[in-house]
Parts: structure tokens; sequence; C-alpha cells
DNA sequence: CCGAATGTTGGACGATCGTCCAAATCGGCT
DNA sequence: AGCCGATTTGGACGATCGTCCAACATTCGG
């Protein structure tokens, strides 16, 4: 029975059945018998489609990019206004605190895995990292261009420092889960990078030099004035 | 036979086989068993000082408070020179990324455990997080005093944005072992934190609006040149 | 020097784990 | 319809887990 399923579709189905294990109870409750009876199949589907345990989490780190929270950033500044650059650091932020007030155990699943890859799995770790640093990349260049500025730092430097600022927020959070002291933190961190901006100005295309920017104000556009 | 050692230093020395255990190989293979052997101790031991896998976690938690995080920042600012904030803050938290070279696990399985507690032990969790909270206090004071100046935000606040900073810097760091790249990473974290202190001016000491500074420039004393 | 009390231990137990495989089931072809 | 090869499955297996406890060792009052 059950041959309706493609392997594909057996496949898709228990990768997103152990993401839902392991946010609910955890990565060490996610057994293969727990999977399976979350995704609703026999016992015997697990080794029919993964040859390990090891294997589906692998699968797991790969399928899981960070497609959500990437779109979570874009969907934030959808309204067309110009803002500050602070005021668009600080939306997609708030969307991905949203996001991670939502499904805080979705987050910390990830996380598990994450973790789990550090020590067993060095490949997929990396190639996750990689998903992670692409958004970071395509989110600032996104702000940048909304704001009408352009980083003065390598944003390659940026977007790794925007990809750790991210997980420190979501430790933070999951730990002791004050939102109000999140979003305290989410100003800061979009005040920080602000400071690393300056206005594009159409006539200045000559290069210029990349380290020692010559001098910039703290921020740009409308200043910042409270907390 | 081994009659010789308390109860007490039978907790203790549990306690430090299972940080070893779980720095090595990971909170999942941190058996009674495992343990029990790493300290050279009878199985039996175990359940002779502890009820419960669950409480050995517990208490591996409330010890490794971040005694060493705390340590590591203090001694690193020795160096009685006066300097700008910008650099006592790249200091400490250079004398942290060395501390998470030197002994990666270590972090690691500090990671692990209060992940687990997040889930199954969420007292031990807010203790931990309220002594990173008080570490934090103390080295964002202890900056302060060393550079003369004061923070322009509640420090409560930065503490905790100092907190997350570090649980971010160790992510990022654990996952890529890119130390150059932390290390542009800790001169952003530094260079955001010395943008919300000013020079403390003696004769100042009226009150000021707490919030919305009056214009703060970017840095403060020896201005930030490069990267 | 010897029982009794105390402290200590290694093996036993039931549960659960990942993995495997022989049997059961199903879809298509004659 | 009835058989056959491919697909699917639930039970079996050995390993390991946390926990417990009867047996062992040690200490000490007499």
């Amino acid at each position: 029975m059950m041959r309706r399923l493609s392997l594909e579709q057996r496949r898709a189905e228990l990768i997103d059945a152990a993401i839902r294990v392991i946010a609910r109870d955890g990565l060490a409750t996610a057994s293969t018998r727990a999977i399976t009876a979350e995704a609703g199949m026999p016992l015997g589907a697990f080794h029919y489609v993964f040859t390990s345990r090891e294997e589906l989490i692998s699968a797991v780190i790969e399928q899981v990019t960070d497609e959500e929270r990437l779109a979570a950033w874009f969907e934030a500044n959808l309204i067309g206004e110009p803002a500050s650059l602070t005021d668009i650091l600080v939306a997609g932020l708030d969307a991905y605190l949203r996001l991670l007030e939502t499904d805080p155990g979705r987050e910390q699943a990830l996380l598990e895995v994450a973790m789990h890859a550090v020590r067993h799995d060095q490949p997929a770790v990396r190639a996750q990292w990689a998903t992670y640093h692409r958004a970071a990349l395509a989110s600032l260049d996104h702000a940048a261009e909304l704001a009408g500025v352009r980083w003065v730092e390598p944003v390659e430097r940026l977007a790794r420092s925007l990809t750790a600022s991210l997980d420190g927020l979501t430790i933070a959070w999951l730990t002791d889960r004050d939102s109000e002291a999140a979003r305290a933190h989410i100003r800061f961190i979009a005040r920080s990078f602000a400071a690393l901006a300056v206005p594009v100005v159409p006539a200045a295309q000559a290069p210029q030099a990349p380290q020692a920017p010559p001098e910039h104000p703290g921020g740009h556009g409308r200043e910042d004035t409270a907390c």
C-alpha cells in the first residue's frame, strides 16, 4: 500500500516531519520512529528513503535554507515610502523577530541542527553558512538601494556581521523571551550598520580608498533621535 | 575503596568530567557511563551523587557561569596605558575570541547545554542568563571607567546587547572558524558600542536628557581610521 | 578483634534506539 | 483473472541508555 508517493515526495515529507518533531521536542527526541509517526508513515519507510538518520539530519540542514528570513526581510520593506537606512534595517530585523516570535521552536530547531552539524557534518554546516551569507548580502544590498546609500566597508564583511548579529538576536530572545529588549537590540544593530553607509552621490563615481573612508557621519538621512 | 572522596568532591569531579565529555563529543554522547568513565569512577557513583542525569546537566549550567569570559575581559585591559574606548572594547572582545580559539569545544558545550535548558530547564537558563548579564554589566562599567566615558543609553540595555553580540560572535566563529573575519566583526562591535558613549566632563555633572543625547560623534578619542 | 553500620559498587532490568530483512502487498502484463 | 517482479512494511536484532539495588568493602564502637 501507499505506492502513491514517489521517493522524492516521501523524502520531502519526512524532512518536514523531522523539522516539526525537532521544533516541538528537540533533536534528541527526533528518532526514526518519532519522525515516521509524525509523517504518518510506517517505520520501514525511513530507511527506504534515507540510508541513515545522519543523512536525514544533513538533508534537514540543506532543506532549511534561510529563505524565510530573507522573505520576511524583503516583505517588510514592500511599502515604497522613502525611509532612512536605519528605519529600513529596523523594519527588516523586526520582521525576522516577528517570525521568531511566531515559531520559536523552528528557529531553535535550526540552531540545534546547526550545532550538531558543526560537530558531525562540517560540509553541511559550511553550505548552510554560505546560504546565510548570501541572504545577508542580498538584504544589505536591498536596504542600501532602498535608502540610496552605499556601504563604506566591504559588504562581504558586513554580511558576516549581520549574520552573526541575527544569531545573537535569536539566542538572546530564545533565552529570555524579552521582546521589548529584543527590539531595543534591533535598534542598536540597525544604527550600528547605518553608521557604515554614506549617501550615494551621483557625481562621485570615482574610485575611493576602500579602507579608511574619509570621515563618515554617525548616521545619515534622518538622524537618529532616541534610543 | 574510594572512600577518600567526599560527596562534594565527587560531585565537582563529575561535573568537570561531564563538561569535558560534552566539549569533546557533544551532549548526546554524555551518558552516565561516559561521564563516570571520564571521571575515573564506577558507574554506581553517578546516582550516588545525582538523582538523575537531568540534575547533572542542571548542575553543569549552574557551575559554568561566565567567570572565564569575565576574567579574560578584565585581564585583557590590565595594561594601564590610556586607550580609546574602542581599543579597550576590542581588547576585551579579542581576549574572549582567544579563549574561544583555545577551547572551542568548551564554548560549544555551553551553548548545547544552554539550548537544552531552554527546552527542559527554564529556571536554570534564566539563572545563567542573569549571570551573563551581570558579567556584561561589569565589563561595560569597567571599560567606561578606563576610557573616562559614560554610556548615553541605559547600561542594562547595552549589557543585553553585548551578551547577544558575544553569542553571535561565538556562533559565527564556531561555524566558519574564520578568525580574521571574527576580528573584523569584533571591530564592528567595538565601534558600535563606542558610538554610544560620550566623554565624561567633570563640570557637567548636571542632569542631561537620558534619551536623545545632543548629537554624539561616531566614535571618540582616537578616531577609527581603518576597517 | 569482631559484628554492625555506613559507604560503595558493578551487574541487572526494562525501555528505546538505529538498522536490517523476510514477508506481505501492489500494479501491470499475458 | 492470475501470476510475477517490484515495492512496501512491521517485526526482530543487537547495542546502549538511565536507573536501581543486592552484594560488597570499609570503618568504628565495643
